[in-house]
DNA sequence: TAATAATAGTTTGACATCAAACCAATCATT
DNA sequence: AATGATTGGTTTGATGTCAAACTATTATTA
């Protein structure tokens, strides 16, 4: 998104706070990502964290808290289940649902690997200072809550879990 | 990411901040992504952008503005050209390069739906005052810059073009 | 109870994305 | 000029991603 474009000061502001965002959201996300094994992939890792911190769980939960579709998770487990790493378990009490929980081969990669990444990113944000994490982690939130005046929303990335303890 | 984690404080606060930069990340997008037609994706929007904003360029410029692979762009042209909107000719000059450039028929279609994309994403930011937008972008700036201390990063997404009119 | 929602997951088709292997053109060095 | 290295693009194979159509299961309701 460039400002090689004539728009208001309104708009230019905030094209410009944009593409700092995504770049930064990128930027850093590509650089979290170089610590993680190559037999594994970013979106894999999004199933297992949320598995070892928030215990099995089935699709649909998995999905709203990674913000995909159920398809995609349909899949990415499916890349896990073969990699051992995951169970699927029909829910007896109500057969639609099935529950994804962590191997103890997959438990242990997950318990290792964790607090590497977790590393990472706190080096990443080593370049600002508590308070300023701080303020950036406002700003967005309150950016990404926001409904926007606006109707006529995309369902996806509406579901909440953004405050502290909550993904 | 979630804080179901018991790290040092300096581990929580930058996992609390990385969760909310990517979760607005994500929703920004999300939600101006909803203005465009369906007959384009975002990342062939991000190829027509750059094209109006910029004039024609070769796909290793577009790999670098947009911080994609190459392989990937050549898809993402491939698309474009199916459809239409650009126009791809070698560069009888030093024939490895091919330049991209909008076609009428391309130019028409971006410069009327740029600056509704433009107006989206100023909505959202429309959360934010003028000075919030400001701080945010200079957080973000510094951290998307950060190289981090740390050696054997991913070549991908490294190239600059993070000011204002830079991209 | 039978017909009809609604819900959870899967499949499909199109596109995106990367890394790695590859090809073609140019440059560098001798 | 010939060999070798570099550079720009393409192809391939694996994964991710969505929306939309589909299946199976449970809930509603007439």
């Amino acid at each position: 998104m460039g400002t090689h474009y004539q728009g208001t000061k309104a708009e230019t502001d905030a094209l410009t706070a944009y593409i700092k965002l995504m770049r930064a959201a990128e930027s850093v996300t590509a650089r979290a990502h170089t610590v993680l094994p190559k037999e594994i992939t970013l979106s894999q890792f999004g199933v297992l964290e949320a598995l070892l911190h928030r215990g099995p769980l089935c699709q649909g939960e998995l999905a709203s808290k990674l913000l995909r579709s159920g398809g995609n998770v349909t899949l990415v487990v499916d890349n896990l289940e073969k990699a051992g790493y995951v169970l699927r378990e029909r829910n007896p009490e109500d057969r639609r649902f099935i529950t994804v929980s962590l191997t103890p081969k997959g438990r242990a990669f997950i318990a290792d690997l964790f607090p590497k990444v977790a590393a990472s990113i706190t080096r990443e944000f080593s370049a600002l200072s508590s308070a300023e994490q701080f303020t950036l982690g406002w700003l967005c939130r309150k950016l990404g809550a926001a409904p926007a005046a606006d109707p006529r929303r995309s369902p996806t990335a509406e579901a909440g879990a953004d405050s502290p303890s909550a993904t």
